[in-house]
DNA sequence: CCAAATTGGTTACATCTGTAACCATCCAAA
DNA sequence: TTTGGATGGTTACAGATGTAACCAATTTGG
């Protein structure tokens, strides 16, 4: 039966499965920071971010958070429009700018911080302990596989 | 310090780690597709759909392959454009087509075939044995879990 | 010093996507 | 039968995205 080596399975193929499963769950939280303040992923991700570090330029973001640099520009622009982050600008490097939540913005991440956890939560909470700790491992060989260092 | 459960840190929230990882590894291979073929996702999920699964309909089509019933609908439009692929009424549904890739179509699939297969080899050949095996564990465990059967 | 390359960041444009509206067709219940 | 709802599939429209071009500021090398 040569055939078989002529096809490819779909369902099992490691791009897809990966890619279909991390897009179930992404859709499935990016409903809570959807609905609750109206937040596109990379505006959440520039949120979160800056809520977890303080202070930040849009490079150090971008590297963060895995986002291109278009898509940082575009959520600063659009978190500095609902007045929840603040630009400051460099004082010896004038193309920098260091980014911060204002109170409205840190007030929102506050408002998702338990959401979010509670999500990865109920997640997680289905696995056994085991598959718990594997996952974390995994996830971690799979992206220096990835990256070309494994 | 209370100030730890009010952070939530994103490189190692899962959601974030899962998609990225994911946006990593499909993009990786995108670049094969994309640069032989000229396919977007979509495509390439109808094109190989179809190659392993001979005749489906679009809904089959967006069933198997996970995508927006939208996006089958222009995805098939594009290989039908290109002649990889015909629809056939269905004799007793005339809302149904019956969807089939052409010899040009099949010929494409068949080059792909081994180039997807070899590049899922190489990403599982930097994992040892156990990590191979645990990922296709965790994929379906995870799944469930989100689908809520977990 | 000064030109050339680099860097942080924004913008324009074309493409892709999701939602909702839509069109046929089919089915089910009266 | 007719009629009201489902169903398969396409399309319109508004947003989101990626690529590339761009601007200004900075660094580098001569």
């Amino acid at each position: 039966m040569a055939r078989q080596d002529d096809v490819l399975e779909l369902e099992t193929f490691l791009p897809y499965r990966l890619y279909h499963l991390a897009d179930l769950v992404s859709r499935e939280f990016a409903r809570i920071y959807k609905d609750r303040l109206g937040l596109t992923r990379p505006e959440w991700r520039t949120l979160s971010g800056l809520g977890q570090s303080g202070t930040m330029t849009a490079k150090e973001l971008g590297e963060q958070s895995a986002m291109h640099k278009t898509k940082v520009s575009r959520a600063v622009a659009e978190l500095e429009r609902r007045r929840w982050l603040t630009r400051t600008p460099d004082e010896k490097d004038r193309r920098i700018e260091h980014l911060a939540l204002t109170k409205t913005g840190l007030a929102a991440y506050l408002d998702m911080v338990p959401l979010a956890k509670a999500f990865e939560q109920e997640l997680l909470g289905k696995l056994d302990n085991g598959s718990r700790e594997a996952i974390i491992q995994l996830l971690g060989k799979l992206e220096s596989a990835i990256l070309g260092r494994g």
